[in-house]
DNA sequence: ACTGAAACCGGTACACC
DNA sequence: GGTGTACCGGTTTCAGT
């Protein structure tokens, strides 16, 4: 369990990122091996959660109409247990994908998906707003997705 | 190619965001189907593009040390054509990992991730400041990631 | 650590309902 | 649109280097 990456690992790494469905026999002509060891090392990667787990990538705009927003959102106070009661409500909520404490002008970041601006206002306004020691809630209504990577970026 | 998702083809995009690897047979015991059905559809999301991808989610905290800052970017003017350029050029940039453009406050919104904050700083200043027509440029440094789904929340 | 071959098992095709 | 069977190919294992 040595816990540390090669360059070899780090190809695979990027391969898989890009699809996870690249079969080893194609990884291995493209790193000059066999199967085996790209195998044994893909194994490493997951066991040792470098790898956290396969995701299908879903078209959200093929599925369902939806809307993206970040909301911005500061506490009146910024004491530890108010910041933790609100984190615990606000990540158990499915329209947050993501919810980040940041430093800055505000406290959190959160980037919300729902399905048109009323559900939004309802969002903010019940599930939001009305969480105790809120201070300001800010939003900023994605018009255009430029790129949208899940990807860390492995050079 | 009737290009629309009843609750079966719903619930196995679900499966599929939380764990690509679900084998066929799981799936289908889960719905009370044979693996052939499931096979179908699964190729049917996949060809008609309600699957984009399959993607090896990467824990970056172990692959290496980083930091994640959101960019909060405004221009002087907001010509067409200057908007285009300036997404075109960050659009290119590792470092940029997502990129909307947003109507509030601030024009456009970056996802960043680097390595640190003196990557941060020369980022910020020869990839993002230096480029025509940029306003002003604010930062949100994350400290903390609360919750930090790739997924479109399917209900 | 990697090679090469063999075994296993899930994905895929097909005949039928 | 579904079932059950059979086949194929990728993954996984293993003996050898």
């Amino acid at each position: 369990m040595q816990e540390k990456l090669d360059a070899i690992d780090r190809e695979i790494l990027k391969i898989l990122e890009k699809d996870a469905k690249t079969i080893a026999k194609d990884i291995a002509e493209h790193l000059g091996l066999t199967k085996t060891p790209v195998y044994e090392r893909i194994r490493r990667l997951e066991q040792e959660g470098f790898i956290q787990n396969y995701s299908a990538i879903i078209n959200k705009d093929k599925v369902e109409q939806s809307i993206t927003v970040f909301s911005f959102v500061s506490l009146e106070a910024q004491k530890g247990h108010l910041m933790d009661d609100f984190l615990n409500q606000v990540k158990q909520l499915d329209e947050v994908t993501e919810c980040f404490v940041v430093g800055g002008e505000f406290d959190f970041l959160l980037k919300v998906i729902v399905k048109d601006l009323d559900a939004y206002y309802s969002f903010a306004k019940s599930k939001i707003a009305s969480l105790p020691n809120i201070g300001a809630v800010k939003s900023a209504f994605v018009l255009k997705e430029v790129k949208n990577e899940n990807t860390f970026p492995l050079l």
